[in-house]
DNA sequence: TTGCATCTCCTTACGCCATAAACTAACCTG
DNA sequence: CAGGTTAGTTTATGGCGTAAGGAGATGCAA
């Protein structure tokens, strides 16, 4: 489902972006549709059904329009992920106090993007390997640098910790959003996909805890405890991951503060 | 492009994952194919030609049969994606020196896997929402334990350094193989892109540098430095995150060493 | 006012995709 | 040799993105 964007006029694409309308006055029929409208109707159908159901079939559906009527706006499906990529990245707050400490506003931003990720899934499915150099990704790198700014590191440190950073919440996201989505889309529990399954690892690898004893002692095989709460089992495991994983990697960054000052 | 396995029979999966092949004499013409070999020619179009190119009928085609033959051996794509990738785990190394310090084991264990994962990128590409449960799958975990358990962090915590290990690994593979694929599959590297786009976002976003002064600071903008180097320009950068990221993560295990310890 | 260029939006069509259904032909066992 | 089972085929269905071309609306110049 990853496809690029960027094949087509570099120059089109950017004026998309950052909406550059020119308008005036113009022979033909007015617009029935903006390329706003077009994108807040994509993200939509995506936020309400999945990426997968995203198509352009679907998106002029939704404002009772053929999916070629798409095309008078926007290039092509790629272009359209990508302004909608950048138009829901505006949702993101950008202020964070810096009063107490880059480690406390640096833990809400990664909660919030986390979350935020959640609400809108899909966008982990938008293709990372070229930026959209749109508004609303710098605004997030820049909210970010102002954060990071405070751990005084140098800048080409910064720089990978910038990426480190980005890593995990997506990361941490995905495996929540990935769980979801696969639940979602088989109409199967992680709890009965496990429950069908678990027995037979048991019986398929002979003796599991011979063949694999740390991953046995790790537990990964347990059944989930049946607790009151009803988060399920994976997305119990990653909140765990995601407390644990955070510290790690803000007690790594604080060593890198240590040892640039030292 | 991601795809869910297991809304089928899942005994039916284990035992094609684990091998457990009855056979004996049946009646009917003699099996011209193999799950095995089906599974090497998906495994061959995958490496050769990327993920978006792998389809039931380039498969069968590799095989001179029709799309349809391979239906008798696996019952769908997502299983065959879920063979795919247990098998190809298999390449692994599974041996670390442990008479260094985990730290030594760990380095060398997650540049093997970024390596092996930009080897066959298409890997990164299987969702991961739910375990495949194959054996490679559990040794690969396995591996990662054996080296991990030096640390004596307990149970709980080691959970969690495990998922931001993984995650990191396979976050800073992502982004070279996503721009590797790009370029691929648009035909335009990342230099060209980028010099296309470079002065665009000048020109659009007005004062760039009064909008996003901390983003000009880190130089995402600056163009890439022309060495002798022929390494693609995003890929320079990937490579030097990679590197601080894995200090600043190795860095925060060993917080958590010490404080387990203290 | 007319004519035309231009624009929106539609229909149609092409070539992909996964896979269901029905068929042919090979083969083992009774 | 008959019957049932199996491997592999052909054909068809319903999805996808989007190219091509046409219909009708609109603003402007003559």
């Amino acid at each position: 489902m990853v496809v690029f964007a960027g094949q087509g006029d570099p120059r089109r694409s950017m004026s998309l972006l950052w909406r550059s309308a020119e308008a005036g006055s113009r022979p033909g029929p007015k617009p029935g549709l903006s390329v706003d409208a077009i994108v807040d109707a994509a993200i939509a159908v995506a936020d309400e059904q999945g990426m997968s159901a995203l198509s352009m079939r679907a998106v002029g559906e939704r404002l009772g329009r053929t999916a070629m009527a798409l095309y008078t706006y926007v290039p092509n499906k790629a272009e359209l992920l990508d302004l909608m990529y950048d138009k829901v990245l505006g949702q993101l707050p950008t202020e964070y106090p810096s009063d107490q400490g880059w480690r406390a506003a640096l833990t809400a931003w990664v909660g919030d993007v986390r979350a935020f990720y959640l609400w809108h899934p899909w966008v982990l499915q938008v293709s990372q390997a070229r930026p959209v150099l749109g508004p609303n990704e710098f605004t997030m790198l820049e909210t970010l640098l102002r954060i990071l700014r405070q751990t005084g590191l140098e800048r080409s440190v910064l720089r990978g910790v910038v990426g480190v950073v980005t890593q995990f919440v997506r990361g941490a996201a995905e495996v929540i959003a990935d769980a979801r989505r696969a639940a979602r889309e088989t109409g199967v529990s992680d709890e009965e996909w496990w429950y069908a399954r678990s027995p037979l690892v048991e019986e398929f690898s002979a003796p599991f805890e011979r063949q694999f004893p740390l991953v046995a002692w790790l537990g990964e095989l347990d059944p989930p405890a049946a607790d009151d709460d009803c988060t399920p089992y994976l997305e119990r495991h990653a909140e765990w991951n995601f407390t644990v994983g955070l510290e790690v990697l803000l007690d790594g960054i604080e060593a890198a503060v240590a040892r640039s000052v030292g």
